[in-house]
DNA sequence: CTGAAAGCGCTTACAG
DNA sequence: CTGAAAGCGCTTACAG
């Protein structure tokens, strides 16, 4: 199985390996139509099929860019993937695909061995950790776009929810509907985990302009095998919640899980809403009010800041902004 | 921003090219203390980083694989995927992630354009349209391997789900719970696509070995938007069925949505199995039987395939089938 | 123990 | 309108 070459479609078609380059390149501007004909016929004769690595040698662009998520599994990562790779497709980009895990140090190998690789860019949910890494890639003026995760003193795009503005929405719905004791759920608050840090501080905001003074007891942090088990002792509290903000979809799941257990009837003993609409929200009983996060939208962008980036067309770094939308629905 | 390259490494230290490149290849054996040093030294004074692109094109070697999926947005795809993901992360390859959309030419513009990349292999979810093309990659000995469709006629390896013990680990649950009713709801039954022939199959073979006569009335073969308009047919028959089985997670939802819309009590009106295992399972009401497949452990497999091949490990393609697992809740 | 040279498969400035 | 030549950044067989 020799692998068929430029130079073997060269001969063939009795013109140069010059010719056939400019050929597949399309600059036809000068070749005479016999040459055209021979090329084409040559290259169908033969199967050939251009080997983009030597090309991406010679002109130092492989198209193709890195997308590092903290985990494909996740709901929200797995919707800006497919946007991104969408948006890719239509300029004839791939993307590689990595999990970082929230581990900086696999972060910064993945980082390391993309830009081996000469990927054109990387987008990534990116752990936070990695400071000097990511200075030295805007340093050097790479094209990189991060989503989901602010670091601070790093000046890089960034794509994301007004995370704010989504616990104010679920908190003023709440209010709206006539429920003033409203509990949290969060997972801890490790440190460069924006959202959470975000969702909190909106959720604090939110009871201030309502009036509602802050209690602390209402505010669970912890790791989601805890859940349950802070949940519960939330709702033996003397003056317990009547409505519980799940600030992402994990935690909502160990919300229901425990509201099964205890057959707790959700929006008649305890009003419900979750940041990041879920699958089942609509179907399940009650249909479960959230606020969603517009993934795809966002994914988009963050592809489109990319590749502008890319094509060299450079901008100052911003953080954008995504709306998140109230999906009313029966659990408040 | 000049790039720096081996030559570079090369000069700064007082070697040769071939010293720096047999350093970073760690064919130490023959090399000098020193000069060891001194190339480590220079590769950190400079910031050295290989050109992977340009190792590749001489070694004939990209350490990187393509997945194609129908749609990545699909749950059992992303777990497929990340567990591939994993598998070779731990053998340093990367990978291409492509959505091909069950468009048989946007599988084949995906399938060349990584050629021509010159990605070591691909594992892909067919659309089973590509029939010349397939033919051309076994005959050129491509490393591919197939997931969850079998293409009649080709020789590749290929993994899946036993999806006739599916529908009949379904079907005897029912049977075994008292049901003899049993509905079945699937996707359009377009040809390729493996899964929904070989459990309607399956549900057929079980119904016989219960001595259950098949019932065409029971079977639902429609688009997914119109799922809910035939349940509703099938249950207002004369004799409905009491029990249904969901050919897939999509289905499901779609059951789901009437129950709740009709009011429909699951379990006591009607029994309910789904294939796939869906995230609310444990927590809906009721909480959902569902069959679920191994895709860890198949998206595992057919990574370690690929890398067998690719590696040269020759072997003669072969079918792979999973084992699919009950899990028993409340819904049957 | 290390280096000079050829080569991987392309692209591109230049010459004619 | 087309070709010869140099070069992209590595690896590797070979020589010494």
């Amino acid at each position: 199985m020799k692998t068929i070459t430029m130079a073997d479609v060269a001969k063939q078609a009795g013109v140069s390996k010059s010719t056939v380059s400019q050929f597949l390149n399309g600059r036809y501007d000068y070749m005479g139509e016999k040459t055209k004909k021979r090329i084409e016929l040559a290259i169908k004769e033969l199967g050939y099929s251009p080997n983009i690595i030597a090309r991406s040698l010679k002109q130092k662009s492989t198209m193709t860019i890195g997308v590092i998520v903290a985990n494909i599994l996740h709901v929200f990562s797995t919707q800006v993937i497919r946007a991104i790779e969408d948006f890719c497709n239509e300029s004839n980009f791939h993307i590689i695909v990595c999990n970082a895990d929230d581990n900086p140090a696999k972060e910064k190998r993945y980082i390391d061995m993309l830009r081996a690789k000469q990927v054109d860019g990387i987008i990534a949910f990116p752990t936070g950790e990695n400071v000097e890494l990511y200075n030295q890639l805007t340093d050097s003026n790479y094209p990189i776009v991060f989503m989901d995760r602010i670091v601070p003193g790093i000046s890089i795009d960034t794509v994301l929810l007004d995370n704010k503005r989504a616990a104010k929405i679920a908190v003023d719905r709440f209010v709206e509907k006539g429920y003033q004791r409203i509990g949290l759920l969060t997972p801890p608050l490790s440190e460069g985990v924006t959202p959470r840090k975000e969702r909190i501080q909106g959720y604090k905001n939110a009871l201030q302009s309502q009036h509602i003074p802050f209690n602390p007891d209402y505010l669970s942090s912890t790791d989601i095998s805890e859940v349950q088990a802070s949940l519960d002792a939330m709702l033996r509290l003397p003056n317990p919640p009547n409505a519980l903000l799940a600030l992402n979809d994990r935690t909502l799941f160990e919300v229901l899980k425990y509201a099964k257990k205890q057959q707790l009837n959700i929006s008649e003993d305890l009003a419900l809403i979750g940041i990041d609409d879920v699958s089942f929200a609509s179907f399940y009983s009650p249909a479960l009010t959230t606020v969603a996060q517009p993934a795809f939208e966002m994914g988009r962008k963050a592809a489109t800041l990319l590749l502008n980036r890319i094509k060299n067309k450079y901008t100052d770094p911003e953080i954008y902004r995504f709306e998140p939308q109230l999906m009313s629905r029966e659990s408040c």
